[in-house]
DNA sequence: AATGTTTACTAAAACGATTGCGTAGAAATA
DNA sequence: TATTTCTACGCAATCGTTTTAGTAAACATT
C-alpha cells in the first residue's frame, strides 16, 4: 500500500494537461509559460504532491544514500562517527543507512548484501571483530560499488580508508602509565585479526620496549568478541589478578572492554588507580564521571566520520574509475584522570 | 554510476529469450521449462545478475523500509529502542533509516520530509523537545502514511503509542527519595510541552502530594533543549543551590540531563548523595560504574523498539484503513543504587 | 478430422518520473 | 500573403522488473 497516492500523472488529469508538461512545469523548464507553472505548482502544493523518490532513482541510476556498517550504534565511538557522517552526508543531499553487525560475522555479510540490494551508491564500513575475511567485499568493490573503510580496515582491498593513529595511541597510553611509574602494564583488547588491534598492540609494545621493560606475554589478553560479552573480560582479568607477577595497570582497548573492566575491577574491590591503574580506549562523554575518572585515549570520530564521507562522495561523484587510493589517519589524544594517576594505596 | 551493470535484459538477450520468461525462470514460475529455468539461473549466477531493488520497489509499490525518527542516537535509550526496531524490522525483511533530530523542530521537518520523499512504507517517531505543533505529521498521516509513536509522543494524531510508564517512574522515583528520608526535592527535565515531560512531572507530584510534602514551584526546572548545552542544566543548578531551602534531592529526567547534573555537581563539590541526592532517568549502561553509582529509573528500551514496530508492521501490511488504535504502557523499573541513599554527611 | 487442453513461451502494459523530439498555433519577418 | 521563428505544449521512449493476456505448437479427446 503505498500511501503516497498523488502521482504527476493525478496532477495532469486534474489540470488537464499533459504528464511531461507538469514534470517541466514542476522542473521550471524553459519550455513552460509562466501561467501553467504557476498552475501545477500551486496544484502540486495543493494535493501535497511529492515526487516518488524510486521512480527517479531507476530513471536516474543513483539511489542518493550510503550504507553504513558498524558494529554497533551504542558504542559512542560509532555513534559519534555517524553523527560525522551524517554532517557531510545531508550536506550533499545523500540519506544515510545504517546497520550493526554486533561484531557478528553472519550479520556483517547479510547487512551488505541487504544494503547493496537496496541500491545504496556507497558503502563506509568498520569491519566486524569475527570477520574472517573480505570476498563479500571484493566481488563488490570489483563491481566498482564505491567503499570506503574506517576505523577497522582491512589491507586485501585497495580503497580509501580513515583511520586514528592507533599505534601511536597505544603508545601514548602505555608511555603515560610508564612515566607514571608502573611497570607491569596489561593489556586487554580484541581480537587479533582486526587492524586496530595490531596497531594498538604495536604502539604498547613499542612503548614498553623504548622504555627497556620487558613484558611477558602473558599479559596481553584477547577477547574474541570485542568485549560483547561480559565473560571474555572476567576472564581476562581473572587471569591477570592470578598472575604471581599481578599487572599493576592495565591498558584496555575500545569502549566496552574499557568500561566492563572498570565495572569488574569495582565489583572485585580492587581499587583504581591505587591496586591497579587503567587506561581506555574510549569515547564516552562519561569518562569524567565514572568512578575512578578515566584516563582514555580519544578519537576523533565525528571528523573520522566526515573525512570519509567526503572520500566516499568524490568516489561516488567520479567520473572515471578512481585507482589512486589514500589512508588518512587522524591523531588520537590522551586524556589523562584519576585512573592513571599513581597513588599509595595506604594515603 | 550505476555498479550493477546487468539486467534481466542482457540475460534474455544473451539466450534469446524475452524478458518475461527470464523474470519468470527466476522467480521459479510453473509457466517455465526446468530446462529454460536451469539455462537462466545458470546465466544469471555467471553474470552475477541482482534483481534492481528500486525497480522492484517501483513496481511494487512498496519499499520494505520504514524511518526511525529519534532525538540522537548517542543517546543509550534510542539506541537500545533502535535495537529492538531492528531486531523485528530485519525479521520482516524490512530495513530500517535512522535519522537524528537533535531536539530541533527544524530537523524534524526535514528529516521527516527526507524520509518520506524516500519512500518509506511507515514512520517510527519520537518527537523532538522542540517541536511546537506536529502539523507536518499530521498532514501525512491523513494521506495514509502508517506512523507509531514512541518515547515522546502526541495526543493530537490518532495512531498507534507505545510509551513508558512516565508517571509511575516519576512516581517511583520521588516516592523513593521521599522513603529515603529526602523532603526537599527538586526536579530538573525536559520542557514542558513534550508527553515524557508531563507524565513524570505529574508523577513527581503525585508523591509528593500523596506524602503529604508541599513543595514550591521553584523546585521544577525545564531545559529548553531538553539539556542539549550544558548551560541549561548550570543554570537550574546554580538556581536551585541558590535558593533559601536548598533542596536535598534532585530528580532528573532524560539521559543528558542526568549525566550533565552529576558532571556538574561534582565540579562544585556538591557530594552526591551527602549534600544532594540523585535520582535519574536514564539507560546508560554505565550507571553503576559512575561517581557515585546512579540510582535511576530504567526504560525498556529494546521492548519498546519491537512493540512499536510490531504494532507499525501491522499497520502497513493491512488492507483495510484501521481506525482502532492502541496506546502500549510498558513498566519502567527503578534502579536503587548509591545516589540516593541518605548518608550523614559527617560520617 | 475437428476440437479441447496443456506446455512453454512472448508481447505489452504497467510502476512514476524524466527528457529528446515533434508540432500546432501564434507571432514575426520577408 | 507566404515563410520562418517562437512559444508552449504533447508524445513516446526510457529506467528494470513484474504481470496480465495472450498464442503458437504439441498433445489428447471424442
Amino acid at each position: 500500500m503505498n500511501f503516497n497516492a498523488v502521482t504527476i500523472r493525478d496532477i495532469a488529469k486534474e489540470l488537464n494537461l499533459s504528464v511531461s508538461t507538469v514534470s517541466k512545469a514542476l522542473h521550471d523548464s524553459y519550455e513552460i509559460s509562466e501561467k501553467t507553472k504557476k498552475l501545477v505548482l500551486e496544484c502540486a502544493q495543493r494535493n501535497n504532491y511529492r515526487p516518488n523518490p524510486i521512480a527517479q532513482s531507476l530513471k536516474q541510476g543513483n539511489s542518493k544514500s550510503i550504507g553504513i556498517v558498524v558494529s554497533t550504534i551504542e558504542n559512542q565511538f560509532f555513534s559519534q562517527v555517524i553523527n560525522g557522517i551524517e554532517s557531510v552526508a545531508h550536506k550533499e543531499g545523500y540519506n544515510v543507512i545504517i546497520t550493526q553487525t554486533h561484531e557478528s560475522y553472519d550479520l556483517e555479510v547479510k547487512n551488505v548484501n541487504h544494503l547493496t540490494s537496496r541500491s545504496i551508491d556507497g558503502l563506509l564500513i568498520s569491519l566486524s571483530t569475527e570477520t574472517p575475511d573480505v570476498e563479500h567485499l571484493k566481488k563488490l568493490h570489483a563491481q566498482g560499488l564505491p567503499i570506503v573503510f574506517f576505523d577497522r580496515v582491512t589491507e586485501e582491498i585497495n580503497t580509501h580508508k580513515v583511520i586514528s593513529d592507533n599505534y601511536n595511541g597505544g603508545y601514548d597510553a602505555t608511555k603515560h602509565l610508564i612515566d607514571s611509574g608502573f611497570r607491569r602494564i596489561a593489556h586487554i583488547t580484541s581480537p587479533p585479526n582486526i587492524s586496530i588491534t595490531k596497531e594498538r598492540l604495536a604502539g604498547y609494545k613499542d612503548a614498553l620496549t623504548d622504555a627497556g621493560i620487558f613484558t611477558p606475554d602473558d599479559y596481553i589478553c584477547y577477547c574474541p568478541h570485542g568485549g560483547r560479552d561480559i565473560s571474555e573480560i572476567e576472564n581476562a582479568l581473572n587471569f591477570l589478578l592470578n598472575l604471581k607477577d599481578k599487572p599493576d595497570a592495565i591498558f584496555t582497548t575500545s569502549d566496552r572492554i574499557t568500561t566492563t573492566t572498570i565495572s569488574l575491577l569495582n565489583k572485585l574491590k580492587v581499587a583504581i588507580p591505587a591496586d591497579i591503574a587503567l587506561v581506555g580506549y574510549t569515547n564516552t562523554t562519561l569518562a569524567d564521571i565514572l568512578n575512578p575518572p578515566l584516563s582514555s585515549v580519544h578519537q576523533q570520530g565525528f571528523e573520522i566520520g566526515q573525512k570519509a564521507t567526503e572520500m566516499l562522495l568524490n568516489l561516488i561523484k567520479s567520473k572515471w574509475p578512481v585507482t589512486e587510493f589514500e589512508t588518512v589517519v587522524l591523531p588520537t589524544h590522551l586524556f589523562v584522570r584519576e585512573s592513571s594517576i599513581k597513588k599509595d594505596k595506604n594515603l
